[in-house]
DNA sequence: TATTGTTATACTCTATAACTATA
DNA sequence: TATAGTTATAGAGTATAACAATA
């Protein structure tokens, strides 16, 4: 469906990442996941120490929005909470928690490769690091 | 905010997006618009045919979430309908919607700018060209 | 039969304020 | 004083089903 306002950068971007992140989405509910359950999956696997809040810090979500977040995912099984002092406690991958990552990669790494090849290989370099500018 | 999942490309596009329509965003409430909205007023001014349902099926808006939408606009008194037979109507800019889309112009044509200024030169001219390979 | 405009509804995502307990 | 975790709530955005009227 083509439309005058293609020619803007911030309106190729809203719909690029809305039917991206659309795809995505269909994709990670036959695993029963969210978007930013995955991101969270992904992100603790490579640390033992991180709190609720400093996911949310590095993903952009609220403290407040990962309290239910946090919640479905300790309620699937898929992380626990270890106390690190009275206050604050580690998001760490449960066993479970870790097998359901092995899907969300093979999920994930396949969405990429298909989101990549849509785009004509002379571009294709430079599709990354034009994004992490905008928001780095 | 660095993090392990900056490399992905679906997320690199997320992250982007996430951030300059949360600027676009702030830029348009200066104005009174969301989006959507100034996506309305930008697109029905090439044209004085459009229906409600082709503006929805051009933006990839449901019909069903048109009708608050254009709702607000008329409310606003930017927006004018005309009937096109029993069944359908045009939805063309009033003068104070045209007034309006003379605002509309400014925020965007600077937020598009700021925009692409924020990408290193040398990947300037693929970002477009790879976001509209994405969805179009 | 297909489409337009509409109503009603629900789910997701995002954002803010406020509270407590602890650092 | 600042931060962690939480509750409650509201605003957006998005999606589906269903209906009457008209093409």
């Amino acid at each position: 469906m083509q439309d005058p306002l293609s020619k803007l950068p911030g309106y190729a971007l809203r719909r690029a990442a809305n039917a991206m992140m659309a795809d995505l989405s269909a994709r990670l509910a036959a695993i029963d996941l969210r978007i930013a359950e995955a991101s969270v999956l992904m992100l603790i696997e490579t640390r033992y120490d991180m709190t609720s809040s400093e996911i949310g810090r590095m993903l952009d979500i609220h403290r407040a929005n990962m309290v239910p977040l946090l919640g479905r995912l300790e309620i699937a099984g898929l992380i626990e909470r270890l106390p690190i002092d009275r206050k604050s406690q580690a998001i760490i991958l449960s066993s479970a928690g870790l097998e359901k990552l092995a899907e969300v990669m093979i999920v994930t790494t396949k969405f990429e490769k298909d989101l990549l090849e849509r785009i004509p290989v002379e571009h294709r370099e430079h599709f990354v690091p034009s994004l992490n500018a905008l928001w780095h």
